[in-house]
DNA sequence: TTGTATGCGTTATCAG
DNA sequence: CTGATAACGCATACAA
């Protein structure tokens, strides 16, 4: 297949220079003569050459690209994230290969040897979990990765989320508030560390503030509006004396909002409604919510800048040891304060 | 820089194989003796092998990756679209590599020019609207292309959404209900054409509805909670009988219902308030408003099948003509109804 | 400072 | 069916 594009050779002819030269005025301009190099320019932009980035990948070894698997649940998306990951690589000099499976359909090691094959410099992951054939690959291509909102700790560098830390927050808030008894509507917790450690936090919170959260008022569900419009439902029908549905994520918080509403209950008089927060919507829309968010922005900035320091070669991508300089735990967000009774 | 990992080659040598045999046992095995392949698949797992698909991607000149240029307005991103996007690609053996910068700092060609230095193999962007540069890059190179959500026709294949229709849909729908006099939030119309159309959208629906829609009701400002908040506010302190607000997205639609109710306001009551969508979230939390979405899923996915029929040589990718069997004109969303007074 | 030659890992062509 | 060889476009070591 013989390619149709001006090449390095085609620059190098018309000029009658070599195409070691040209290739020299392209990439190490201070190795070449000053007019010899403007001369080569000059016919680089008359030609409209461009660089074949992949021949010059192949001899490098080298792409500046990173691929990035982020699962995503239902209408879910990290989009704040991913800006953030996105427009800070881009300015390290790096593209971005995504790769953005649905959660429930997600095969993680064959997507990272989609990328790998795509000859991608490091990878980035959603969370610590993940299954022994992907830490196999990586070991095994001694690939740079960096994790991106991980929940509990992991053996691959990450940026970590303290989810456990945010559900406190919101449970002292409550308790603070006298509420006794609640009620939790969860994400998925099967395969989703964050999901799983909300509801563990939540659990613990609540001994620790002597508050009640029954099994039966913990209802499990996939996150979505129609999901926690049901979720709530079923509470409010089953038990009469919660005075706060804490929720698994914004989606669900919604759905609750609405489901009580429609019930005629008011929220936050009758029945306080806590989102744990994955999108700034329903925090802004509803001030009769309370919520907590997740710092997105921070998380995609800090994960790109700690893959292009290890790409320069200044930090030993160990895949053994956890960057503990890069974990986010101070701050998961802020619960904004209304006016509960 | 020699590589580390482990090559064709090496796969060769250890089966007593030719390189070339073992690239054929990989890429084409109805060429290659049934035990001889079983033979080589047996060491390249062993060995964990895994195709240089750089090397590949430079003798095919075929890399099996496709960019795109999506700017992003403040926080408003097109998760769904981008998302059946880069699913419906990786269905057709494609990766996406995605460039996504600030609609207030993008340089498009520039951009592009990345991305072609990639070796990706098409290029989606946003809207119909380009620069000249842009264009002759896509003509230069004789990329395929298409274009995702153009609101007005243009040079470039593309899926249409026709935003003026859409605008219709609401002023007719607010007209049927007595409206008269209204006012329009509209996002800045420079550079999004999208935009722009809908506001053209909107006056001309105006007009032929017999309605009044005042150059002063009519506030341009960027996408955002705030920015709704505060042109709502600026509308009704303004004009004492407008009785409904039409918002260019939903960001601006979910702060002017803010605005509204922190003003005693009843919405739809005193004023009624509609939002065009870019974003499932508005509509479904608050039912007081009036929403029309546009119809992402269909968007990124047809896109995205475009491409690949293209890429399979089934389509001349003409960038001269318009392909208008894709051109989405039939639904650009429905206005769920609600009890407007 | 510039030219020449070689190799990056793969696939295609052409013999055998 | 398999092997040898030449390319793909670029970067670099080495020679001039």
């Amino acid at each position: 297949m013989k390619s149709k594009y001006v090449s390095i050779k085609d620059v190098a002819k018309i000029t009658g220079l070599s195409p070691g030269t040209v290739s020299r005025a392209l990439s190490r301009p201070e190795m070449v003569k000053e007019v010899t190099r403007k001369r080569i320019l000059d016919t680089v932009s008359q030609l409209g050459y461009v660089t074949n980035g992949v021949a010059r990948a192949l001899v490098n070894s080298k792409s500046y690209t990173v691929g990035a698997v982020i699962p995503r649940f239902g209408s879910a998306t990290f989009s704040t994230m991913l800006q953030t990951l996105e427009s800070s690589l881009e300015k390290g000099g790096y593209r971005l290969l995504l790769s953005m499976p649905e959660i429930s359909r997600v095969n993680e090691p064959s997507n990272i040897r989609t990328l790998i094959e795509s000859g991608i410099d490091a990878l980035v992951l959603l969370g610590a979990l993940h299954p022994p054939e992907t830490l196999a690959i990586i070991q095994n291509r001694n690939i740079p990765v960096v994790t991106m909102w991980s929940a509990v700790p992991g053996p691959l560098p990450g940026v970590h989320v303290d989810e456990q830390a945010g559900a406190f927050l919101i449970i002292n808030h409550l308790a603070s508030l006298g509420h006794q008894k609640i009620a939790f509507i969860s994400g998925v917790t099967q395969n989703n560390e964050r999901a799983a450690q909300r509801l563990r936090g939540i659990q613990l919170a609540v001994i620790a503030n002597r508050m009640t959260l029954d099994e039966a008022n913990i209802i499990e569900t996939r996150y979505g509006f129609e999901e926690g419009f049901k979720a709530a439902l079923a509470l409010v029908d089953r038990s009469h004396d919660i005075t706060a549905i804490v929720c698994g994520n914004d989606y669900l918080a919604t759905g609750a909002l609405s489901a009580l509403k429609s019930r005629g209950i008011r929220v936050p008089q009758d029945i306080s409604v806590t989102g744990i927060n994955d999108n700034d919507y329903a925090a802004y829309l509803n001030p009769s919510l309370t919520t907590i968010s997740i710092p997105f922005e921070q998380i995609g900035q800090t994960a790109a800048k700690y893959l292009i320091e290890v790409l320069k070669g200044n930090h030993t991508p160990n895949v053994e040891t956890h960057e503990l300089k890069l974990v986010v735990r101070e701050s998961t967000g802020q619960v904004r304060k209304n006016n509960l009774s």
